[in-house]
DNA sequence: AGTGCGGCCTGTCCGC
DNA sequence: TGCGGACAGGCCGCAC
């Protein structure tokens, strides 16, 4: 379940790899993934990779002016960088084959991820276009949240999760940011103080930043670009923590599903 | 327009 | 010990 920090984090971790390198071929050894991948991911051949980002969850491989690469890893993809006559492992889907003998692999057991091309300008890339910003950027702020908010009637932490008003906040770092921040996850979004969304936003940004310099959270599927689980789940203050005691106040942490999904909090501390 | 939910998947874990 | 079923979760796309 790679949240924006993972992606962050595989991100940074291929980038090296690839940047400079010249395309020699793509291998799909299975194509369904969310969507399945079609032929227009070959037209990376031969094309020389010129930028790495990121886009909320997606990742762009950019080659030159042409457009590029784009991949998500859904809720149990990873990427890594092998030798490309290294034999795949189960649920190795895709390779990016370099000119030197390398490869990027995509691996994805639950095959909620994607893989597809793209034609510039990304920002117009149906997938992209409707996104809200980037929670570390200057255009994410309180009193955005607040202004957005108003009359919504929905729970807060489906608010922060659509990603339509901010990207990149998944279910864990949900909870996570709602605690520090002391806002009970099923409050209704426009019942939500300017002053309490600046402390939100404030906490948004502390928890994925912090996690991005530990190097991407992960509970079970994560793999780094190394192949190495990152596992830092023993610093979650709520998450997966039903009936543990808060580490402020001591009452129980509670589970609760909200918009069909685990949330957890402190009956306590939340409000 | 905002909200809720179905569906896509497999590995893991739990209870019998 | 083996087996089946529930569960996990990102996010699109549809229905209301």
């Amino acid at each position: 379940m790679p949240e924006l920090p993972e992606v962050e984090t595989t991100l940074r971790g291929i980038e090296p790899s690839l940047t400079g390198r010249r395309i020699r071929n793509i291998v799909v050894r299975n194509p369904s993934l969310r969507w399945p991948v079609d032929d227009a991911v070959l037209r990376a051949e031969g094309l020389v990779v010129t930028r790495c980002w990121r886009r909320a969850k997606y990742l762009l491989v950019e080659t030159g002016s042409s457009g590029g690469l784009m991949i998500h890893l859904g809720m149990s993809g990873s990427l890594r960088i092998c030798d490309a006559d290294d034999a795949p492992r189960k649920h190795d889907h895709v390779d990016v084959a370099l000119d030197n003998g390398r490869c990027l692999r995509f691996n994805d057991p639950r095959r909620f991820g994607m893989f597809c091309w793209w034609e510039p300008p990304a920002e117009d890339h149906a997938l992209l276009k409707a996104l809200g910003p980037e929670p570390l950027s200057e255009g994410f702020s309180g009193a955005c949240l607040h202004a957005l908010s108003r009359k919504r009637k929905g729970a807060v932490k489906n608010f922060i999760m659509d990603g339509k008003i901010v990207v990149g906040v998944g279910n864990i770092y949900a909870s996570e940011a709602l605690f520090m921040s002391g806002i009970h996850p099923a409050r209704a979004a426009g019942r939500v103080s300017l002053a309490r969304y600046e402390g939100l936003a404030a906490a948004i940004r502390s928890v994925l930043d912090h996690a991005i310099r530990r190097g991407g959270t992960t509970l079970r599927d994560f793999l780094n670009s190394d192949g190495n689980p990152g596992y830092f789940a023993q610093e979650l203050l709520v998450y997966d923590r039903e009936g543990k005691p808060c580490f402020q106040c001591g009452r129980p942490i509670r589970r609760k599903v909200i918009g069909q999904r685990s949330s957890f909090y402190c009956p306590g501390c939340q409000r």
